[in-house]
DNA sequence: TTGGGGTAAATTGTATACAATATCTGAGTG
DNA sequence: CACTCAGATATTGTATACAATTTACCCCAA
């Protein structure tokens, strides 16, 4: 794709808003209002949506028209199921690596993560959280699976919870569980690291359905 | 998505073409050749190109021109692996639930291989091979895995592989190896459905890798 | 022969135009 | 007052047109 083609502006743009929430899910995307927004031919915002259908970001109605994805209670229990599914798996790919590198990142990324958490920035701890677990997956190296894993709205998902909930406890109880998966992956103790993923990954269920 | 939009009937014809191998890796594809072919207007093919580059099926180049995306050594192992981690996922969300009708219908499937490949009919039997592994996926109910499992090329790389492979002797090791799944889900044995699996799927990359 | 460069052809990226369809609105009717 | 249905408006789906860019081709010179 042309770096500077108009239809990859519209396409960056309306999925920046998807992702961060601006754009709530069922909510229209009417071609001509975002043609004039950004000033382009509404062809080019029609390659946008149709790139954004193929990600699975939009959807078109069966009678037109072109609408943010929902969630829906099954889709929480899926999103969950899936990336338990991903992260366990990446994490075993990482046991099997052993890469120092990353096992630093993940360090340094915990302790952003007190940091952060200790003077009160939530929203940017919340961003730690999303970056530790991409951090897993991006250790394994396997492009095709963080290309799934980004494209999966797994993050997405997780910084709008993350957005919610503000419990210290839970920040408390994330910075507990994030170390003891680092501290698992440097002495090897893949049972104690898979443990602590399941259940970590359960309580965020947890907080996740009480939202919708 | 209108079902019966000329956007979605290119979309449509073009997909086929490439998940059937008709159309190879690299291939550039011309959207006034698609458009003539297909008698529509070139914006309904570029509609199309945007939605499969969406699914990742295809890219457009830095220079402009849309391509059919290539497979290379590094992504026969990255498929492997996610493929591993996918279907190992999958298997053990089956034993948790233990659905007899998934278990039936692998039986058959099971059945249909032995049969196509005791006929001779080995292109029918990679296809029964290739349901056998989208039933385990589709045994989980996660729409989500099963929109990842088919978008990821998994299903496609298998049959391009089915079509190569001829020795006998790999049919029956497959077929055994099926069975030996569909036995370990019905009595429980997690630890030998999980053996299994992975040294079957071990062989399928030996064979990928002797191709590349 | 080969390499350069310039022109022609092909292809793409974008805008505009228009017909078809969907959605809204409001007046008239039971 | 609720309902419905005709017309008006908004929106989409598609085609055509055109400028910009890329690719192919060919001729000429080293």
């Amino acid at each position: 794709m042309k770096e500077d083609s108009l239809a990859n502006k519209v396409y960056i743009e309306v999925r920046k808003k998807i992702l961060s929430s601006q754009l709530v899910g069922g909510a229209r995307l009417v071609e001509s209002a975002w043609a004039e927004k950004l000033a382009v031919s509404r062809v080019a915002v029609r390659e946008a949506f149709m790139r954004l259908a193929g990600e699975s970001l939009v959807e078109f109605g069966e009678k037109g028209g072109c609408f943010v994805k929902k969630m829906t209670v099954e889709d929480v229990k899926d999103i969950r199921e899936l990336r338990e599914l991903l992260e366990i798996g990446a994490l075993k790919i990482l046991f099997a690596k052993r890469d120092e590198e990353v096992i630093r990142d993940l360090e340094l990324i915990c302790s952003d993560f007190s940091d952060m958490v200790s003077k009160g920035y939530y929203g940017g701890a919340c961003e730690a959280d999303v970056r530790f677990h991409e951090r897993i997956i991006e250790g394994t190296c396997n492009s095709r699976l963080i290309a799934i894993y980004k494209n999966s709205n797994i993050p997405l998902f997780h910084m709008k919870l993350g957005a919610i909930l503000g419990q210290m406890e839970d920040y408390l109880d994330t910075e507990r569980e994030h170390r003891a998966i680092v501290e698992a992956l440097k002495t090897g103790d893949w049972d104690s690291a898979y443990a602590t993923l399941v259940s970590h990954l359960d309580r965020g269920e947890q907080e996740a359905l009480e939202l919708v």
